[in-house]
RNA sequence: GGGCGGAUAGCUCAGCGGAAGAGCAUGGCCCUUACAAGGCCGUGGUCGCAGGUUCGAACCCUGCUCCGCCCA
């Protein structure tokens, strides 16, 4: 069986037909109750709101070299596939969809109407994650796809919700939390981006009460509308300059209140003058220190970021910023404003809507944090979970010591909303798996449920045992979990990382996965993170399919974009994407995923597109030269046969293999891509498969039979290399490797696709350390031979004479017994003697130690540029000379270093002084 | 301000105690019957700076200078 190969790899035809058919044999499901051991991984659900970017591609590239990896290894790998809800994504998603189209707000539409939307849109727009991951080859569980909101997910959310709060590890509590007023919620601390924007700081004065001189306290603020809500000022407890004022009052300007001067040591007596306003509503570090020093809290700011009572009437209803304009105006006008400075302001903004946040103080539900981050901790301190690389333990661990309890609760709809129903009879809170039909305090009918939902990763940190069926218990969960790895971004430890590992270890009492392994961050060519702001995406599907460049800004023009970003597109795909393939994008990814980053360009990626057109070529030769070849009559264990080329390639092959197994099992994949890039380039096509053309090619004239038996072998070695190679790329590069190997011919008990064929092993019967050196010794010949011919632009159609000559007679012996390899891969014919005279018009290389190749030129040598070259390698050999020399002179080396280094050292200075003397000798001929 | 990284060829990065490496880019020659998305051969580096440990340091330690990322 063979067929031609077209001349060009091209994967948009080839790719949807092996996934169609991988799907159609579901060989990317795993079964529960499969005797073989278990390897599950479980995806990061991807928003639903989003499509597939690059950070998405690289990690579940890596995920999928590991399953595809894992299942040719046998196991029951399993890939948990779906999607997260993003309450918060959807919501603003939706609300600016809203405000576009009537200019309403999700208010005016009504909570059941929203939903309606909002579960309308993920209908439409939910599966295309799903099948952007297809196409790019993913093999994920499909029939296993969850939903973070889908029916079993929210049995588990309840379960979770009312066991902690069985457990007292729930409560519902008055706090300070992080208010986004557009959004009209609470975020968490992780969802709110915190910069320093331009701003202003201020100096107020606060005339202390009752003073006969008239002193008056400056207190300096970014944001001087909280001086509405200040119920004191503090100062430092050592501070001399406030000392005597400890214990009095000021009068707050403004507003008829006199307020307390505190001693706090949370004051910086270096920082401006020295006081602090305390605003205790309004700041996290005023809350705290009004807890400390008993201050009165003052609410001042409502829901909408706007100043509400009990401040002065003159100032509620304004916004913020309209308040502190006023009370600035105010204040200056009572001639109690200060000094005003240009400041860099912190500033935290909600990293969904983009509004300020506003620190504000409400009823909240609240994880307790302690106790779970405890387990989490203890996890990884005992290494039950580790972290690769292991420096992100740091990160996790610093994370889990300084951790502050979690609110919850969202004043949002799209999500699981509160398992909680309030009794407006008896005031009771019942918390239930079921909807109660009556108050579990008084009986009373319809409590009202809490309208809140639960912030999203609630239900992502069950993720990988709800996806499982829990809190059932079945066969899946016992088969799949835990899972051996979690594989994603570091930037989402807090999120996903830390959130699943406490879930797990307190409802599973183990944690979810024994590694978590963290991948690089993908940024554009000069480091810079992708944004659609900034225009530099890269879209993993236009890398697949190629784009032009008038496709990707048309694109770019329908979601929005500003001028500059499209400028900016212009600039970066001047020459829009060519098509790629999912292959070459994923052996990019796996290749340049080493250190903390991969700034990726399409550039880079085509250097592997020619890689995977290079193998396609490769195969293409193959194929050509196998015709009536039958792998089951053939048996290669025999040996006989076998060329010095053939047993060289089949012991490197061992050796990649172990390479690549080491290096995935250490979770290299970039170690792992360039041992197989190395591999197929540079030694199978460079060198075997030139010198198995000679026996592959038909000559004229009777079949010898030698020689058919040579080229059988040769025929064996090639397609058993080939195949090998091909599965061990497959989990990098399935499509192209799928394909070709289905033209391969095969056995007859060999499996319907390559996807379940076994995990190529290194084999010790096949390494054959004398062949590599002995290929050592005829490639270093080669190339020097090709050196001379390259630096005198010998014709390479020119076979020309050469002489080698070789005092090392076992040396000698090799060069003898393998002459067609050298004289096939460098177009000579050879002359091979133990020592000679110089050569008229002739140039010389030194191979290794004493070996010289000379090659007569004449007409053609250019003594001088000779001269030239060999003075160089004379220098060069000079300087190593000297270093060895000065290093063997040292006494202290010879008496501590090990033995073997300073014999080592001693065979080095040898070879390199004869080296030295042939080059010298050579050179001195040449002026002759 | 705290924490964690990084500084090695023009670019992106390996190497982490005993001869400076790869890919890309680059220069020359070549459309050689698998591949020009190719072949062959080259050029290119006092391994950020200053000390220290060691027989020996790109590698270990200390300090410094830049540059990232995360947290406040």
């Amino acid at each position: 069986m063979s067929s031609t190969l077209s001349k060009q790899y091209d994967p948009t035809e080839v790719e949807p037909r092996w996934l169609r058919f991988w799907l159609e044999h579901r060989y990317f499901h795993a079964d529960e109750t499969s005797p073989t051991v278990p390897y599950a991984i479980t995806l990061p659900p991807p928003n639903v709101t989003g499509s597939l970017h690059m950070g998405h591609a690289l990690g579940s590239t890596l995920q999928d070299i590991l399953i595809r990896w894992k299942r040719m290894q046998g196991f029951n790998a399993m890939w948990m596939p779906g999607t997260d809800h993003a309450s918060i994504a959807v919501h603003h998603l939706l609300e600016k969809e809203l405000r576009r189209q009537d200019g309403t707000t999700r208010f005016d539409l009504g909570r059941d109407k929203f939903l309606e939307r909002a579960w309308a849109w993920k209908e439409r727009s939910g599966n295309r994650i799903g099948e952007q991951e297809k196409l790019m080859g993913f093999s994920l569980d499909w029939e296993r796809e969850r939903f973070t909101m889908d029916a079993k997910s929210n049995a588990a959310v309840r379960e979770a919700f009312v066991k902690l709060h069985e457990d007292g590890l729930i409560y519902r509590a008055k706090r300070m939390i992080n208010w986004d007023p557009i959004g009209e919620t609470v975020v968490s601390d992780l969802e709110v981006d915190t910069s320093e924007e331009d701003g202003s700081l201020w100096e107020l004065c606060y005339p202390v009460a009752d003073d006969p001189a008239g002193r008056k306290i400056i207190v300096a603020t970014t944001r001087p509308e909280t001086m509405l809500g200040d119920t004191g000022v503090a100062v430092h407890p050592d501070d001399e300059r406030y000392k005597d004022l400890i214990g009095k009052r000021v009068r707050l300007p403004l507003t008829d209140r006199e307020i307390p001067i505190v001693a706090d040591t949370f004051v910086d007596p270096a920082f401006g003058s020295g006081a602090v306003k305390v605003t205790p509503a309004h700041d996290f570090n005023d809350y705290e220190c009004s807890q400390r020093c008993g201050l009165p809290v003052l609410e001042i700011i409502d829901r909408k970021a706007r100043i509400q009572a009990p401040a002065p009437a003159k100032y509620v209803g304004m916004s913020v910023e309209q308040a502190r304009k006023a009370v600035v105006e105010d204040l200056e006008a009572e001639g109690l404003l200060g000094v005003v400075k240009p400041y860099k302001v912190p500033r935290g903004r909600s990293q969904r809507s983009g509004a300020v946040v506003e620190p504000l103080l409400m009823e909240q539900w609240f994880v307790k944090m302690q106790p779970l981050a405890k387990l989490a901790i203890d996890a990884v301190e005992q290494g039950k979970t580790r972290f690769v690389p292991e420096l992100w333990t740091k990160t996790y661990m610093h994370w889990m010591t300084n951790i502050k309890d979690w609110c919850i609760s969202r004043q949002l709809w799209w999500g699981h909303r509160i398992p909680a129903w309030y009794c407006d009879a008896c005031g009771h809170v019942t918390v239930a798996r079921q909807d109660p039909t009556a108050c579990g305090g008084c009986g009373a009918a319809s409590p009202r449920q809490d309208e809140d939902i639960l912030d999203t990763w609630f239900s992502s940190g069950l993720w990988p045992f709800s996806t499982l069926g829990w809190p059932e218990k079945n066969r899946a969960l016992s088969t799949f979990y835990p899972n051996h790895v979690l594989v994603t971004a570091p930037d989402i430890i807090f999120f996903w990382v830390a959130r699943m590992m406490m879930m797990g270890l307190y409802f599973m009492g183990k944690a979810p996965f024994r590694v978590v392994y963290l991948t690089a961050i993908v940024t554009d060519e000069n480091g810079d993170k992708m944004s659609k702001t900034k225009g530099n995406t890269i879209d993993p599907l236009d890398v697949v399919h190629g784009a032009t460049l008038e496709a990707l800004v048309a694109r770019a023009e329908a979601e929005h974009a500003t001028d500059a970003a499209v400028k900016n597109i212009r600039k970066v795909f001047a020459k829009g994407v060519p098509t790629m393939g999912a292959d070459a994008l994923r052996f990019a990814l796996a290749a340049l995923n080493n250190g903390g980053r991969i700034r990726l360009s399409v550039d880079r990626v085509e250097g592997y597109r020619n890689f995977v057109n290079k193998l396609w070529n490769a195969s293409r030769f193959a194929l050509m030269n196998l015709e009536g070849f039958d792998p089951d009559r053939y048996e290669a264990r025999a040996g006989e046969h076998l060329g010095l080329a053939d047993r060289w390639i089949l012991s490197r092959l061992q050796r990649v293999a172990a390479e690549v197994d080491a290096a995935l099992e250490g979770f290299r994949f970039s170690d792992a891509a360039v041992a197989i890039y190395h591999f197929v380039w540079g030694e199978l096509c460079d060198w075997y498969i030139e010198t198995a053309k000679p026996w592959l090619r038909v000559p004229e004239g009777p079949p010898d039979p030698a020689w058919q038996a040579r080229r059988l072998a040769t025929q064996g070695v090639l397609s058993t290399v080939l195949e090998t190679t091909l599965r061990l790329l497959h989990p990098f590069a399935p499509y192209v490797t799928e394909e070709i190997w289905q033209k391969l011919p095969r056995g007859a008990a060999a499996p319907a696709s390559i996807m379940v064929t076994i995990y190529p092993r290194e084999d010790q019967r096949w390494i054959d350390e004398d062949a590599e050196r002995q290929m050592q010794l005829v490639q270093d010949v080669t190339v020097a031979i090709r050196m001379l011919r390259s630096t005198y632009n010998v014709p390479p159609s020119w076979s020309v004479p050469v002489e080698v000559r070789m005092p090392d007679a076992a040396r000698r012996e090799i060069v003898e017994r393998h002459r067609a390899l050298i004289e096939n891969g460098a177009r000579v014919t050879m002359t091979l003697v133990e020592r000679g005279e110089h050569v008229a018009q002739s140039a010389k290389a030194v191979v290794g130690a004493d070996a010289e190749v000379v090659m007569v030129l004449a007409g053609l040598i250019d003594i001088e540029a000779e001269k030239t070259r060999i003075a160089r390698d004379i220098t060069k050999a000079e300087k190593e000379i000297a270093t060895l020399e000065k290093k063997l002179a040292n006494e202290a080396f010879i008496a501590r270093a090990p033995e073997d280094v300073v014999a080592e050292q001693r065979a080095r200075l040898a070879d390199e002084q004869t080296k030295r003397q042939r080059l010298a000798d050579a050179l001195v001929a040449l002026g002759q």
